[in-house]
DNA sequence: GTGATTGCAAAGCGTTTGCACCGTA
DNA sequence: TACGGTGCAAACGCTTTGCAATCAC
């Protein structure tokens, strides 16, 4: 029962009539263009570059030049909706911010990103603050791997 | 002091060493814009980008192109004896790799950065990689924070 | 001597800026 | 209506490529 309403909460949390309200609070206009980006970025569940989402919206019908996709991710990450992803062959890819879960998990060959929680590095954090004398005031944590499916079509290469 | 500065000589000169023969085991030739470039970046202890290394070689008297400082940059890192650092601002700095110390700690003001060991994260890998379904192969953790030096600095500005 | 390496110039590519037009509030 | 937002074209800066000269082996 608990699972279910924290899931029906996060999800709400993320639909694009809340980002909506978010950007309009901020200060900036909701637009087509605006609109249409936060579509597609809530309804993927990799990191986007700024490429994929002008080539997305295209595909989509909609007339949009990458410059504005470049200024939409700006704003966003400004009010903190999306956040940059850092993987080994660059750091120019988005995804949808959500909060409390600030760790991120990455399939190394199909690059779906999932979040989690649950890390407790503080005994970490403290024995390094105290060995190297820095005050730490952050951390930055991510899992590297491969997903169910991609394990799926391995074991399935194997047995053919 | 002269201790500081003769064990300083004895370390350069050894690392630099071997990096020449893991340079030449690898198959590439020692030049004198090599041997320059892999210098200036065991000397340095914060992530130096391209253009950081090409200009303190040309202030150091050395005719270089950005060109060799880029090519040089790519094989380094093929054969593991250079890394990229993920910054907050991106991910286009390298520095010296040590075997066995993995992870990194960033001072955000002077971009300092130092190595640490120590951490234990099987526990929380095994438990994300139960939860998730992921094959988890690796990990990858930074801590940011202040050194010391920028927090002696810190407090002179405030009794100021 | 031979083939890898270098530096320059130029091309390539992702990203930002200038500007006139458009659309939201 | 006012002004923020948009798209196009052009500028910009970092990175890569082509090529002849150079240098390590």
């Amino acid at each position: 029962m608990i699972m279910i309403i924290i899931f029906i909460i996060y999800h709400m949390a993320n639909t694009s009539h809340n980002w909506s309200q978010i950007i309009n609070k901020s200060g900036y206009r909701i637009t087509g263009a605006r609109q249409m980006i936060v579509e597609i970025i809530l309804e993927s569940d990799r990191a986007l570059t700024p490429m994929d989402i002008f080539i997305e919206a295209r595909e989509r019908g909609k007339r949009m030049g990458l410059v504005t996709v470049y200024r939409t991710l700006e704003k966003l990450e400004e009010i903190n909706l999306v956040e940059r992803v850092h993987q080994e062959d660059g750091c120019h890819a988005y995804i949808a911010h959500v909060d409390g879960h600030k760790h991120l998990l990455l399939c190394r060959y199909c690059h779906r990103v999932e979040y989690f929680g649950g890390d407790n590095l503080t005994d970490l954090t403290r024995s390094i603050s105290l060995q190297s004398g820095y005050e730490i005031h952050d951390h930055w944590l991510q899992l590297i791997g491969i997903c169910p499916d991609c394990r799926e079509n391995q074991n399935q290469e194997i047995l053919e």
